[in-house]
DNA sequence: TCTGGGGTCCTAGGACCC
DNA sequence: TCTGGGGTCCTAGGACCC
């Protein structure tokens, strides 16, 4: 093989990558906290009743009814009477999932984190001890370690190959609780019997495109010519669509530590009821800007690029976005990007959904150009109030402008704790 | 009574500059 | 005056993930 022209030049490498999924981690989380709901169809929720909200997560008990993450609470009751809703807690999701991966790290130094609940791990390391063997071995520890560390109900399902996109494939063919492993030589086999649409990257929209084209296992993706898919998909997934169809996987793990920043921060928000009227509008606006403000400073970040976007009651989408000239990470200049950005919105629907996002992000310490003094006064009035909301809870104080929904407000689940706003006087 | 909330990456095209 | 190429910045939009 030519070199530079090396089709499977990961396996030439001998790499070995490990992929660990948590099974129905939400789920599994609550039924880890509470024993009562073990063995029994539950499903985590994201607000509170009567909320117009989805299921987050299900058990494995409520998957056998046909639930999957995504489907709305009311769907969910239908197709499994007896099932379970329980609240989200994120904030135990995201403590345990630090705790879950800093774990791993004794495995390897490279975890790289995919979502909540599944990691990467680069095992090449192993080549001179054991390799494959040994790599299984690993695996078969890790269940145990997490079991033992984090809950004896929590089981998860690994997969071991030479890239990432297989070793999630076949962390994905067991479940709960897999070990499966695809060697450079399993995947012609393999490629033979899996439809394109389980490849992590193929999804509901080239799924179909690619059903069209006569494409509908790897194996055929693979024999598929490199010209039509770059044709039909353009260059980038084009190419990437040749390269896995023929087992060449060849992303790179990279590790958390350091390189994990932030590419953007948002918050969006389904209203019970769907607005009408403007101002409404502006003041969900003000209160979401305001929350991703607060999460901008907590993790020293400022952003310049504001996006809005917003859902109408016919399902349609409507967002732009602007980039200001300086960087910013109060609410107050967050909304009045994204206020400026409403303005240009030429219809009027119902609105069912509000959504703020502010990217381009830089780190506090990495802005070379000193405040501007009424800048510093600013950010010191700021810092005074995050100080005090942090210790009460989110919007103690809050801008005069949300006082005329400040009691709807109030009720509105926190999505990131889920816990409720206490009343403030 | 349908379809949440939080993200990532890539591309095309326009405006502008050298 | 016209034309081209290269580069950067920005916006809109599409696709994907859990």
């Amino acid at each position: 093989m030519k070199p530079g022209n090396c089709q499977f030049e990961n396996q030439m490498k001998n790499t070995i990558i490990l992929h660990l999924d948590v099974n129905s981690y939400f789920a599994t989380m609550e039924q880890q906290a509470n024993p009562q709901l073990r063995g029994r169809p539950i499903g985590v929720a994201g607000k509170g009743p009567g909320e117009r909200t989805v299921i987050a997560g299900a058990s494995m008990e409520a998957k056998k009814f046909g639930l999957y993450s995504g489907i709305s609470t009311w769907e969910a009751k239908r197709l499994c009477p007896s099932l379970i809703i329980v609240p989200a807690n994120y904030d135990r999701y995201i403590f345990t999932s630090r705790r879950i991966f800093a774990a791993l790290e004794r495995f390897s130094p490279t975890v790289d984190i995919f979502s909540i609940d599944e990691a990467w791990l680069d095992l090449t390391y192993l080549n001179d001890r054991g390799g494959w063997a040994e790599a299984i071995k690993l695996a078969e520890e890790m269940k145990l370690l997490i079991r033992h560390q984090i809950g004896e109900w929590v089981t998860c399902s690994i997969g071991i190959s030479y890239g990432k996109i297989l070793a999630k494939l076949a962390s994905e063919m067991v479940k709960p609780d897999g070990l499966t492993v695809i060697r450079p030589e399993d995947f012609p086999k393999i490629a033979l019997i899996t439809p394109v649409e389980d490849i992590c990257g193929i999804g509901h929209r080239l799924t179909p495109r690619l059903n069209q084209l006569g494409i509908r296992t790897v194996a055929e993706l693979g024999r598929a010519s490199p010209i039509q898919l770059i044709t039909v998909f353009g260059q980038y997934r084009g190419q990437w669509l040749n390269r896995i169809g023929n087992g060449q996987d060849d992303g790179l793990v990279h590790s958390w530590r350091g390189l994990s920043q932030e590419k953007s921060v948002g918050h969006s928000y389904t209203v019970p009821k769907d607005l009408t009227a403007e101002e409404d509008v502006w003041r969900i606006l003000l209160w979401l800007s305001e929350r991703v403000g607060a999460r901008l400073r907590l993790r020293g970040l400022l952003g310049r690029t504001v996006s809005v976007y917003l859902r109408f009651d016919d399902r349609t989408g409507w967002g732009q976005r602007l980039t200001e000239p300086e960087y910013l990470n109060d609410g107050g200049a967050i909304f009045h990007s994204g206020k400026r950005l409403l303005e240009r919105l030429a219809e009027s629907k119902p609105v069912r959904l509000i959504a703020i996002t502010v990217s381009d992000l830089v780190r506090q310490t990495e802005l070379t150009r000193p405040l501007l003094p009424e800048r510093q006064r600013l950010d010191r009035l700021i810092k005074a109030v995050d100080q005090v909301n942090h210790r009460y809870g989110q919007l103690v104080i809050f801008p005069a402008q949300l006082a005329p929904i400040k009691s709807r407000l109030f009720n509105l689940p926190d999505g990131r704790s889920g816990r409720h706003y206490a009343p403030t006087n």
